[in-house]
DNA sequence: GATGGTTATGCAAACGTTTGCGATACCACT
DNA sequence: AGTGGTATCGCAAACGTTTGCATAACCATC
């Protein structure tokens, strides 16, 4: 194992003290402009790499962020870390990503991973298993920074980027509404996570608000991904009187319904329309394509990191909490 | 900034002394049963986190392993993330991830924070920029375990994990010259990357077998996104001649030329074949289906991480190579 | 020429672990 | 009682930094 050259091998080459190095490369005032000089050539001819874990043990933190999200592929969450990525690069941190495979179970250990590297923060959006929030409570009582993000735990008072998905769902219910469908089905998700919770809330609500009847066998709950899509517009359509339009918790979902509704034969949006929700690329290359609702993915990515950032400088009030709510546009398209 | 709780204060409230309890965690021996019993049950009840920094600092090494793509977003880079996270995560490892926005520069200064951090090794997908390969070069140098992925270096003496993109691209533009098509384009990368070079390669070796001319109007350089297709589409629509298939370099771009030549009312496969490359999720929701080359993005994650997790075993040879390439396999669908 | 004030550098402790070596205590033998 | 062996544990150094404090040298001042 070939050592890395380090401040002392600097320093016993320059016959100067570790300190006198260390101080002449992070440009401290007390040290002369000569020996500045002479350090930093020597650095520069040895390709003298500042060791991190030796700085951030001096410092009690790293400058790692730590992000903990189900899964890296699903588009929606890879274009957050890529927004967490830019920001973070920026301010010169690494991001340590971590995926919970949506069990509570993964997300503790990743938890637990993140704490014992002693990560500056934390950006989660939590498991759909999640119910028990100890081990957010953990991180917060030990002093790490942290933000939620998308699927947040409603009553953790930490700070928090989500979008209006009660909104959203409303407006996207709205919609169908005003297109004429009478019979709005909703494949929703599992109840424990906000963002489900939300969407369905917004989903009754613009029902209610039209005088509609909210119909148990038209709102059903599953999971977030392509296979959940197929399995509940396959059961919609077994229904003795079918939806005429589904609105779907997310566009994986809808995208699942979509193929499976295409495969029937069944007509989008002819004989039933289809709303999605995230504004997946894939949703407008599909035909016909599918209206959805705008959620920022970057934009969230870039958010939470920025908060996150803020709570690293010392004036910060560490337990000084904040949500932001980005807005949801409805993308309209021919699927409704 | 509260601290977390150490090894000392286990050692203080125990009144041991921190060697003791540092062996007693680490079930050495030479500890009794009764004090390693002491020990673990004050470690559970003040919620004890060994300080990774330090194991760091003393093992001269991380139990981290860093990654770098050209950029997150992109399917195949997050898919193959997500693999990499999976092995690199039963191994007890944590990943860091970067994106180098396809520049060296960013790369570079990528490839300097993860070795500063001291990364157990890296993974790294070499940007489109990307000639000079010094600073990977100094990663060896340095004999940090390296194994490049997908884009790879290929005068660089590492290990590395790809796919036999000759073959993949050969056996696509085979398949288009069995379907009669006399006129095969090719929508190409930069010809820095050993992949576009591996590719066009195969493309040209497949069209010469075939007794076919190599026209330079056919054959485009030029960047892997969807703007990218649709320019490359355009350029080949207005020939006096147009081609009567396309080869793309990638999905991304093959998505692009798909929508601009949809856009132009071009009938595909009638007027012009497409194919692809990557087997992106979404070539399969476009209609018609596009047929592309199956890279199998998670596999590549998972044996790049393996390849890089037998380096870290102390009988491992550190200058040993070796390279995996993964058998690629034609999806023939309906554009083509 | 003693005093005081800069300027530039070094000493040593600390961050939280790990580990080679030594120390202690105890027991069983001869 | 002396010897040897085993079972437990502590000391102290090390990993590579940072930083408060002390130190040394130098110059100018009264």
């Amino acid at each position: 194992m070939p050592r890395h050259t380090t401040i002392n091998d600097l320093a016993a080459k320059l016959k100067l003290s570790p300190s006198t190095v260390s101080r002449a490369l992070r440009d401290h005032p007390d040290i002369s402009r000569k020996t500045k000089d002479r350090v930093l050539e020597m650095a520069a001819k040895t390709h003298y790499q500042p060791n991190l874990i030796a700085q951030s043990l001096q410092n009690r933190r790293s400058n790692n962020i730590g992000v903990i999200v189900p899964e890296i592929r699903n588009t929606f969450f890879s274009t957050v870390i890529s927004g967490i990525e830019e920001v973070a690069y920026e301010a010169g941190y690494t991001i340590m990503v971590c995926q919970s495979a949506d069990t509570s179970k993964r997300e503790i250990i990743n938890i637990k991973a993140l704490a014992a590297n002693r990560v500056a923060g934390m950006l989660v959006s939590i498991s759909q298993q999640t119910t028990n929030y100890d081990h957010l409570q953990m991180v917060i009582q030990q002093g790490i920074p942290l933000v939620l993000f998308d699927r947040v735990a409603e009553s953790l008072d930490v700070s928090k980027v989500i979008v209006d998905d009660y909104a959203g769902a409303y407006s996207a219910v709205q919609h169908l509404l005003e297109r004429g469908r009478k019979r709005i089905a909703h494949i929703g998700g599992t109840s424990a996570l906000s963002v489900s919770r939300q969407r369905r809330a917004g989903y009754e609500a613009a029902l209610r608000d039209h005088g509609l009847p909210l119909l148990s066998e038209l709102c059903l709950y599953g999971g977030y991904h392509e296979e959940d899509g197929r399995a509940g517009a396959e059961k919609l359509r077994k229904l003795a009187e079918p939806p005429d339009a589904i609105f779907a918790i997310n566009d994986p979902v809808a995208i699942g319904a979509f193929i499976y509704l295409q495969e029937q034969g069944v007509k989008i949006p002819d004989d039933v329309a289809l709303v999605g929700y995230s504004n997946n690329p894939n949703t407008a290359l599909v035909r016909p394509r599918l209206t959805t609702v705008n959620q920022p993915a970057f934009e969230i990515g870039r958010r939470a990191a920025t908060l996150l950032l803020q709570k690293f400088t010392v004036e910060a009030d560490i337990h000084a909490t904040e949500t932001i709510v980005l807005p949801t546009e409805l993308v309209v398209r021919e699927s409704s």
